[in-house]
Formats: C-alpha cells, sequence, structure tokens
DNA sequence: GTTATATGTTGCAAACATACGACATAATTT
DNA sequence: AAATTATGTCGTATGTTTGCAACATATAAC
C-alpha cells in the first residue's frame, strides 16, 4: 500500500525527520533535553505525561533516527541531544521552507 | 488512547504542522505549488505518483491546516501556498530547532 | 545472594493514516 | 441534452502508530 518509494530522496528523507516531530511527547523530550544541564535518564518519564514504556519507544525513535544518543552509565542511560545531527535537521527543514517563501505571486489571486 | 491532550498547546501545534511535512507527497505537494507561476489544480495529480483520490486527500488535509488554499474558478480549482502561514509554520519550527541548537554541553559526554 | 532500582523488550488492542475504485456533482463543449 | 472534463466524496482494505501491562535484564545496595 505504502508508495513512497516512487517519491524523491531528498522529501522522503524530510518527510522521515517531520514524522519524527509529529508527536507532542518526542518534541517535549527534546525540549527537555535541551533544557537540562545534565543528561538525565528516567526522568524524562517523570516530565511526560504517559508511561515509562511509551516514553521508551519515543526515546528509540529519536535514537534511531540519530537526534539523541544514549550513553549507559551502570544502572542508568544518559539520553543527550546530538547536536550535529539537529543542525541537519534544521538545516532540511529550512532548505525546504526556502523553497516555499520565495513562490511568486500567482495570477489566480492577483 | 491517544494521549495528546496532556502535552502542552504549542507542542501540539507544531507536532500537528510536522504531521502535515511527514509525508513525501504531501512536501511535493507544496514544492510544486511554490515552484508553478499559476496555481494549478488537478495538474499536481500528474506530478504526483498516486492516484487522484489519494492526492486530493492529500490535498484536503493541507487546505485543512490553512496551509494552502483553493480557489474554484469553473470546473477547475487553483491551489496556492498560503504564504502567511507557510510563514507562521517555518516561525515555529525554527523556534523549536532555537532551542534545540542552544543546548549546553552535558556533564555526560564532556 | 536477596532486594531494590533503572531500564529495555514483547505482545496486543485501539486509533490513525494511506491508497484507491466506484460513484456523485457540476461546469463546458458539442 | 448528451458527452466530456475536472473535481470531490464514500466505502473499504490494509498498513502504521500509539499506549500500556507484563515480563526480562542488569547494576547497585543491603
Amino acid at each position: 500500500m505504502r508508495k513512497t518509494t516512487n517519491f524523491d530522496e531528498n522529501d522522503r528523507e524530510l518527510a522521515k525527520l517531520a514524522r519524527l516531530l509529529s508527536h507532542p511527547a518526542r518534541i517535549a523530550i527534546l525540549r527537555f533535553l535541551a533544557s537540562t544541564d545534565c543528561c538525565i535518564s528516567g526522568d524524562i518519564s517523570n516530565e511526560i505525561p504517559l508511561s515509562r514504556t511509551t516514553v521508551s519507544q519515543h526515546l528509540n525513535e529519536l535514537k534511531g533516527a540519530g537526534l539523541i544518543t544514549g550513553e549507559i552509565e551502570g544502572v542508568r542511560v544518559n539520553y543527550c541531544l546530538d547536536s550535529q545531527q539537529i543542525e541537519k535537521a534544521s538545516a532540511s527543514f529550512d532548505g525546504l521552507f526556502e523553497i516555499l517563501k520565495n513562490n511568486k505571486p500567482k495570477q489566480c489571486n492577483p
């Protein structure tokens, strides 16, 4: 059914990135990681109004895409933003919006 | 099941916006609209490797969110980017990435 | 070595998204 | 008014995401 293969490689990449941001929990997680001056592991679960299991899954998706890293440290896991990947993601969105903003006035609404 | 209600209003709005960009067809549609100097209606379907029905649905989602407008003109419909909404969306993403980029170096990877 | 703590994994159900054929509508052309 | 063209809507099939409880693992504390 899903026919994403037929699309432009860049569009597909950006779509994947956008999907990561398409859930408020994942946005909240990213913001939380940016706000703490130390990388906190399970405390994320306390900040997010979802079960630990579900938060863990969201963390995994973010990690899978490379936006965050998770360093095991004894029993704990320290999650961090991957600044480079964040930068790349940011640039991708910028690239799209640059194109979208440069659309000329059209004949249909003069 | 879906518990998005418990989240920050801004995060929820941004998530909705991100969801729109989470499918390559919708990104392609937006880019196509930005690239044509006249707003074309069903020609979008020819540009997108999906059935007319499916493209119509994607157009509807984009219209529902206000990112594009669709002016009926006889038998045809002229779709256009809504520059103001695009600008707003762009600013929302910028706002998030601004926060994410300003994360200080953490103790966990010194 | 047992207990407590922190975390990850599995399996399942509900909700949501995607894709399309078939039908409906409505303006234009013939 | 019949045929054509452009578009939208409905129903339905299937795929994907979200959410959680229950179980598994593994370090640390006692």
